[in-house]
This record gives structure tokens, C-alpha cells and sequence, in this order.
RNA sequence: UCCGCCAUAGCUCAGUCGGUAGAGCAGGUGGCUGUUAACCACCGGGUCGGGGGUUCGAGUCCCUCUGGCGGAGCCA
């Protein structure tokens, strides 16, 4: 058998005879011809079977071949005007590795959501789904690819933790010899202690919440990047989360045209996305509502119809930044100009996608955040460690999470974020 | 938890005024030497989500339960 190769490098091979291993993506007949779709996980190539050439045994082989079958198939590579991709197959050989059941649940023809996350894990062979998990395998590699130039360390969080890291959202609940533990809902307060150890740091993981959300924004378990950052103030997290989001877009723009093509992506809308964004103070965005007719009243967070509102109105992802301090974490300083007010940003994608970060410059005073704990009622045991930073060589320090999975969705232009994640999770998911 | 919508063949859906359950795709058989969700002919395929009610008669109307979807709240 000629030399195994993969359909991404078939340009290389023009004239020659080749091996692919793959899978039969679909198939069409005429008479003494096939036509094979063959999918190998870099691309799809059609492969021309004729009846004449491969002998009448395999040629009625592979006509009765059930679609997703595993396949190696040897032929030579030409060039035609007619194929998507500029080449096909003149198939010589082919052998089954395995053949596939007649009842391939995944048909040619559109299906529901529903029933195609049913079938999650063959639905990921279809050419749509494999663009947006390369687009989001990209993403994730340009965010740690940006940070790690720009001084950061990763450092890992823990996933299982002893109580709310922010006393908010619901937590899913575990057996821990006995003693309650609770998945992570953020690695925050652990970016801080290594921010006092390491200067920049990040984290990268999973991150559960157990709040029964159905919308088209939530997932009960998704991941979220987590830069921490000491000596940096608001306005240079602000820096930070806009040079990072530029160069995600810059990346997947370079990178990744042809997945945003498959997902018929706008990329006009994200080559408008350039430095600097829109920042807007939240007391302006509430004037901006009301101009607009929404019905906000200073102090209350925005709902996703507000952000949609706020971010439809820039091309570039907008920082709403100075949040009144009653609606946000107890971790988040207060404005020494507004005590009211959060030194908190949040940044809304364009197009209406809304909230993809959340971020702020933390409380460094020990006595000020031992009032807020208190404020909050949250158990001070649990916290002492936490305190200790404060007490041990306190600095300004800033921070922000940004979640992979809405970002995804964003770049992709996607409606709905469950397709953002290979498996998702969601308040009526558990599987596949 | 609350509000709204939906549930009919393996899949996507139609089903009028309450009167014998339909189509396309998928599957099977045959045909076709350039197909692009190929096409053509023929064939098989139903607990109309479950339960109850109204009616001579319910896929259709009413009640209820279950499941799903979208949104609110909460948040990335």
C-alpha cells in the first residue's frame, strides 16, 4: 500500500499515489461510478471509485458500504475545478477497517438540537461542529499563548474547595470523607495568594455552578481563564482584558478563516473589533438605557436585555467599569471617589452577545475586607487565609475571568452556547 | 422557582370545520460513467408523549402529569 497521508497535506502529492484513513462521509453513485466522501478529521475529500479500474467485487463492496464506516483508500491525487477543495481521489484500492451499523442515527438532512446533543458524540463528526471546536481549541491557545508572553505563570486551581468562594451562586455539593466539599465556582482567591508569590498568574479550568439557569448563556459547568495580576489598577486590568481580547480576534482571524467560513461567520464584525474599546462608567450606560427606553434604576445590575442593548452599539467589546459595590462580589475594592461604587468592569461583547469577562481590582485593606466579609455574612474562618494576604505585604492588585465558552460563541457568531463545548453541561444534560 | 411555547414514522415536519394516519429524508430492491444534501422507480415503516374527560366519533377540544425548548432571576 502507497504511503499513508492526511487530506490537509493533499496539495503535496499532486500525480502521486497515496493512502487515506478516514471514515465514509457520504457517498453518491452513477451507475459504474462512486463517488466517496471520505472524512479523516483534517478535511473531507471525494474519491473517485470507477468500476472499470477497481474491478466489479470491490466496486460493489463500497457501494454497499454503510456511511461511517472506517476506510483506508489508495488512489491517485488530481486536480479539479470541480471540487471544493481543488483535489480528489482516483481511488486504485480500498479496504474496510470496520464497517458501520445500518442505523447511523445522523442523517444528511437537518435534525433538532435535541436529538443531535443526544447523539453529542457522533454529532462531533459533523463538518460545522468540527469548525467550532477548532476555533475554540484556537482561542485557548492564543489566550495562553498571549499570557505566557506577557510574563504570566499558570498556575492550576483547585477544583474540589470547602466552601463558596464568593457566597453566591449555588454550588454542587460532594462527599468529602464525610465533610461537605463543593466544585469551584471560581480559582480567584487562589490567583491572589499566587499573584503575592508569582507577580502574573492564571489559571485554566473548569468552573461548575449549580444555578438552574435555561438560557441560551449558561452552562452548569464550563471553564474560564483567571489572570491575576499585583501592582495593577483598574485601569491597567482594563489594558490587560483589551489587549487580550485582541489578540484572540487577531489569532482566529489568521488562523482559523476557513472554520469561520463553515460557520458562515460575518468576519467583517470581528475585523471591526481594534484597540482602543469603548469604556463607559455604569452611571453613563444607565443614562445611555434610558435614552433607550429601558427600564434600569441606578443600583441594580444589568439583565441581558440591558447588555444587549449597551453592547449592540460598538463594534469593539465595551468596558462598563464602576459598579455600584451592593450588586458585586465582597471581594472588589470600592471607588475612593464613589465609595458606592466597585472598582469592577465588565466587558460585553458586540452584536449583542453581552457579558464574556467580568473583572475588578480587589479590596487590599485588611480592615476594609474584613467589614465586607462581614457584610456579606460569610464565615470568617474560612477566609483567614485569605485575609492573610492582606496581612503579609498587601499591594493593589487586579484580576478577571474570561469565559471560554460565551467568548466561543461570540467569535463564531453563534446563537446558542451549547455548541461551544465538545460535551456540554446543562441543568437538563448530564450526558453523553 | 416563575412566565410562554412545543410533543404525530428512525429524523424533519404537515394534518383544514372533530369524521379511514400523510410527505420529504433515512432504510430495502432495482437503474444510471461526473455526482455535489445527486437523481428516477418500487417496497417496508405509527402506543399521534402518559393518564383522564367531553362527544355517536378525538392527532384535533378540555383537565392533568411527564419531558423538552425559549426567557426571567443568577452569572462567565
Amino acid at each position: 500500500m502507497s504511503s499513508w497521508t492526511y487530506v490537509s497535506a493533499i496539495r503535496e502529492h499532486v500525480g502521486q499515489e497515496v493512502t487515506l484513513k478516514g471514515w465514509l462521509a457520504n457517498r453518491r453513485s452513477s451507475g459504474k461510478l462512486h463517488f466517496l466522501q471520505v472524512r479523516d478529521g483534517t478535511g473531507t475529500i471525494q474519491c473517485v471509485m470507477e468500476k472499470k479500474i477497481v474491478g466489479d467485487e470491490p466496486f460493489d463492496a463500497a457501494g454497499a458500504l454503510p456511511l461511517e464506516s472506517s476506510l483506508a483508500v489508495s488512489g491517485t491525487v488530481r486536480e479539479d475545478p470541480r471540487s471544493p477543495i481543488g483535489f480528489e481521489l482516483a481511488v486504485t484500492a480500498f479496504s474496510v477497517v470496520a464497517p458501520a451499523g445500518l442505523d447511523y442515527p445522523i442523517q444528511k438532512k437537518e435534525a433538532g438540537t435535541d436529538f443531535l446533543m443526544d447523539h453529542r458524540h457522533l454529532w462531533l463528526r459533523s463538518r460545522r461542529q468540527q469548525a467550532i471546536l477548532a476555533v475554540r481549541a484556537e482561542i485557548i491557545r492564543a489566550i495562553r499563548d498571549h499570557l505566557d508572553s506577557q510574563g504570566f505563570t499558570l498556575i492550576d486551581a483547585p477544583i474540589l474547595t470547602p466552601a463558596a468562594c464568593e457566597g453566591t451562586s449555588t454550588l454542587f455539593e460532594t462527599d468529602y470523607f464525610g465533610d461537605k466539599a463543593y466544585l469551584t465556582q471560581s480559582g480567584q482567591l487562589y490567583m491572589e495568594a499566587a499573584a503575592m508569590a508569582f507577580g502574573r498568574v492564571y489559571c485554566f479550568g473548569p468552573t461548575f455552578r449549580a444555578e438552574k439557569s435555561k438560557t441560551r448563556r449558561h452552562l452548569t459547568e464550563f471553564w474560564m481563564v483567571e489572570p491575576e495580576m499585583a501592582f495593577v489598577d483598574l485601569d491597567g486590568d482594563m489594558a490587560i482584558i483589551e489587549d487580550l481580547l485582541v489578540a484572540v480576534v487577531a489569532r482566529v482571524l489568521d488562523r482559523r478563516r476557513e472554520e469561520l467560513k463553515v460557520v458562515e461567520r460575518d468576519v467583517s464584525k470581528l475585523e471591526a473589533v481594534r484597540k482602543p474599546f469603548p469604556r463607559m462608567r455604569y452611571d453613563e450606560a444607565i443614562e445611555v438605557l434610558k435614552r433607550a427606553g429601558a427600564s434600569v434604576e441606578w443600583g441594580a445590575d444589568f439583565g441581558g436585555d440591558e447588555e444587549t442593548i449597551l453592547s449592540r452599539q460598538h463594534d469593539s467589546p465595551l468596558l462598563v467599569h464602576r459598579y455600584p459595590a451592593d450588586v458585586k462580589a465582597f471581594y472588589m475594592k470600592r471607588d475612593p471617589q464613589d465609595p458606592r461604587l466597585a472598582l469592577a468592569v465588565d466587558v460585553l461583547a458586540p452584536e449583542g452577545y453581552g457579558e464574556i469577562v467580568g473583572g475588578s481590582q480587589r479590596e487590599d485593606d485588611l480592615a476594609v475586607l474584613e467589614a465586607s466579609l462581614e457584610r456579606h455574612k460569610l464565615p470568617r474562618e474560612a477566609f483567614e487565609w485569605y485575609l492573610d494576604l492582606r496581612r503579609y505585604g498587601t499591594v493593589t492588585h487586579s484580576g478577571f475571568g474570561i469565559g471560554i465558552e460565551r467568548t466561543v460563541a461570540w467569535i463564531c457568531g453563534l446563537p446558542h452556547i451549547r455548541e461551544t463545548i465538545p460535551f456540554p453541561r446543562l441543568m437538563s444534560r448530564l450526558s453523553p
